[in-house]
DNA sequence: TGTACGATCCGCT
DNA sequence: GCGGATCGTACAA
């Protein structure tokens, strides 16, 4: 891994980080062909303090040993039938992480379909869903970003004209944490998990364009 | 738009 | 056993 991504994933407070990582691509590198999406959606976990993480309390598992790795650190964990995507935040020791729940199909729409058998915002729109239309391996948990077939640009390439701010999805009966705003997505975006048809920005995605820089 | 249910692995009781 | 940072299908209203 760079240092450039281990100071980005490092130099500011993990909730920073989960809410500039929006407009950046991630990339996958398969035998046949790249996929890439735009991270449209994101969730900050914030280790020992936080009663919805993982890690609260430093409850190392088997499964969550990956948040104690430095920051780049892959975390994918199962849920159910389905894998999630974490990226690790913060020095090694600091289990603090990023949950990717949602992107925007940027190349490989017709690799993603397939793997989904699903179309339109369906085929991205939740932490489970952009997994099975990337088809990352659970094998990837503890690998380091960009070291991997899996990586992320440094550089945004695309600035969100608005962020729209929320408490996390799915915390529930944890006080203050269940209400902590640490949802982040990008608003009018389609590909977001939970949202309402009539809010979405057919035209521009709710990315900033050209001319209005 | 909403509720119900099953898929199916890990961690806890 | 049971529930979880989830999702697709079925069915109701």
């Amino acid at each position: 891994m760079n240092s450039a991504i281990t100071a980005f994933l490092t130099d500011r407070p993990t909730p920073t980080i989960a809410r500039s990582l929006l407009g950046h691509q991630l990339h996958f590198q398969t035998p046949t062909g790249k996929l890439t999406a735009l991270i449209t959606e994101t969730e900050a976990y914030l280790g020992a303090p936080d009663a919805g993480a993982h890690a609260y309390q430093n409850h190392q598992t088997p499964r969550n040993r990956a948040l104690w790795q430095p920051a780049g650190t892959i975390y994918i964990y199962q849920l159910r039938a389905w894998l999630l995507l974490n990226l690790v935040t913060q020095s090694a020791g600091t289990p603090e992480c990023v949950l990717i729940r949602a992107v925007e199909p940027v190349a490989g729409l017709k690799r993603m379909q397939q793997n989904r058998a699903q179309t339109g915002a369906n085929l991205t729109n939740g932490p489970g869903k952009l997994m099975q239309a990337l088809g990352l391996p659970r094998e990837l948990n503890g690998h380091p970003l960009n070291e991997s077939a899996l990586s992320l640009d440094i550089q945004p390439s695309r600035q969100p004209a608005q962020i729209v701010t929320t408490s996390r999805i799915g915390i529930v009966n944890k006080g203050a944490w269940t209400q902590a705003a640490l949802r982040y997505y990008v608003a009018g975006n389609p590909y977001v998990s939970k949202i309402s048809r009539r809010t979405v920005d057919h035209q521009h995605h709710g990315w900033l364009v050209a001319s209005e820089r």
